[in-house]
DNA sequence: TGACTTTATCGGTATTTACCGATAAATGTT
DNA sequence: AACATTTATCGGTAAATACCGATAAAGTCA
């Protein structure tokens, strides 16, 4: 296989899982932060991770869309509040594709 | 230092793992890319990766520096190429540290 | 209704990142 | 020695990201 086969054979790949997108969306410290707090506390509102993060609100809001729109992260609304929830087998499924890639 | 002796210091390194860095460091599409090819193409230098990926040289020895600095790519001086090495057992561990969170 | 709570979005700025071309540095080749 | 090859680094610019405060939107409750 040469390389422009290779690269279209990675690119397909990625698109697969949008591994990149989903790595992307994990790469900034508060969202790696907000990742494991969501996992800890599985039932928690925006205002629970604002008290535990020194950023301004809308700062965590935005944080917490990419990882909506990554799909690691899921919301519902609850009156006046939003529960966020973390997708547990996304998460999973990323560390198995990186665990993948390493054998490959 | 020789290269068989800097081949095995690198080897041998130790990389605290620090997650938020890693994915830092894995949060960007070319570096996933080059992870990928890395995995695929055991012995590669530099301008292996230059003939795929459509970026200047210099960037991709950027990109491969963030991998560096982060542990995830070793670097071995061979005459005036540089061969580049996953560490596929801290991908590995990238990859258990997501898993484990997810699980938590 | 009006006050209060909570989150999303907007506008703007500051910082960081990505990227390139040029060039240096190191090595191999003729 | 002169030239070629390969990678790292530098300087600069463009683009993307992070961040904030203000405010809108949507719900709750007295």
């Amino acid at each position: 296989m040469n390389n422009v086969e290779l690269y279209s054979k990675l690119e397909i790949e990625k698109h697969d899982s949008d591994l990149p997108l989903l790595l992307k969306a994990l790469g900034h410290p508060s969202r790696v932060f907000i990742i494991e707090y969501l996992a800890k506390n599985t039932k928690c509102c925006g205002g629970d991770i604002c008290n535990c993060l020194d950023l301004a609100q809308s700062t965590i809001s935005q944080h917490l869309e990419i990882l909506k729109k990554a799909g690691l992260v899921e919301a519902k609304t609850c009156g006046t509040k939003t529960m966020f929830k973390l997708n547990r087998e996304l998460l999973f499924q990323v560390g198995d594709a990186l665990q993948t890639i390493s054998k490959k």
